[in-house]
DNA sequence: CGTGTCACTAAGGAAGGATA
DNA sequence: TATCCTTCCTTAGTGACACG
């Protein structure tokens, strides 16, 4: 939706947001607000700064709203439903402690425990959540034992009795997935003119092969992004080396 | 002039603390 | 204790600028 050349009156905003007031709630309204906003192509930031609110907060409501619809407007905290990993109903005979560098596993009164390095993370978090999801080990003792919430541990259990250890336990976060401006098709189209112009012996410039790629696929790319994708293609040396290359095959066909 | 480096912002996503 | 919120990590993209 382009909103660009509307007019937004301050005034009118603050009447009706009052009145909107009088029937939601300030922080669903707030939320609202911030969809709708995200919505029409606002940045997160200046989204933020419209509903008063930590950026990051804007993040959250969009994504959970992204995710569960409608009903992601109102605070869910109050909801029961989803069952969770029971906690121990029998006192915990096995304990854990931290001593040194190690979580230590005590068994019962047989001195027998097992020892792994706290720098061995996932090791000693699938030890220890297993323990805990056969009622073993307290979720309190293992949350504290762990240095984690006795929330995120719980959390942390329920995934791990459901998933394998790298789907519950393996830190997942890989930054940003998507190539915005420089697709496949942008790539190909790089890759093309460089090799081209570097066998014809036109300039291979990123200035150059920024212009090129825009005139062929309409987008915004900079010849600085193009150095990069080219750098990251494995590139770098193609316009020197191609040419020879092309040279040594002719002699030989 | 053209390129690579540095430093930064934007965005997706996960961890873990806080809270209703 | 389920959900929210903040913090942190990662990659994509970019402007400024030193350097060859």
């Amino acid at each position: 939706m382009d909103c660009r050349y509307r007019e937004f009156s301050p005034t009118k905003s603050e009447e009706r947001i009052n009145k909107a007031l009088q029937v939601f709630p300030k922080g669903l309204l707030m939320r609202l607000l911030a969809f709708a906003l995200h919505l029409l192509g606002l940045d997160r930031k200046a989204v933020a700064e419209l509903v008063n609110t930590p950026v990051e907060s804007v993040k959250t409501v969009v994504r959970i709203v992204m995710r569960d619809g409608f009903s992601a407007f109102r605070d869910r905290r109050r909801s029961e439903e989803l069952p969770v990993a029971k906690a121990s109903l029998s006192p915990p005979r096995i304990t854990v402690r931290r001593e040194g560098e190690c979580y230590v596993v005590g068994f019962g009164p047989i001195e027998n425990s097992l020892k792994i390095p706290i720098s061995f993370r996932i090791q000693a978090r699938t030890v220890l959540l297993s323990l805990v999801n056969a009622s073993l080990l307290s979720v309190s003792e293992t949350a504290a034992a762990l240095g984690i919430h006795a929330a995120h541990c719980r959390e942390l259990a329920r995934k791990l009795a459901s998933h394998d250890v790298v789907e519950s336990l393996v830190d997942k976060r890989q930054g940003q997935k998507q190539d915005y401006l420089v697709g496949p098709e942008q790539k190909a189209e790089i890759i093309q003119q460089l090799a081209a112009r570097a066998i014809t012996g036109q300039s291979t410039s990123s200035d150059v092969l920024a212009e090129v790629v825009n005139e062929v696929i309409p987008a915004k790319v900079s010849a600085r992004t193009v150095r990069w994708h080219i750098q990251k293609l494995g590139l770098t040396h193609i316009k020197t080396n191609l040419p020879q290359l092309v040279e040594t095959l002719k002699k030989k066909s």
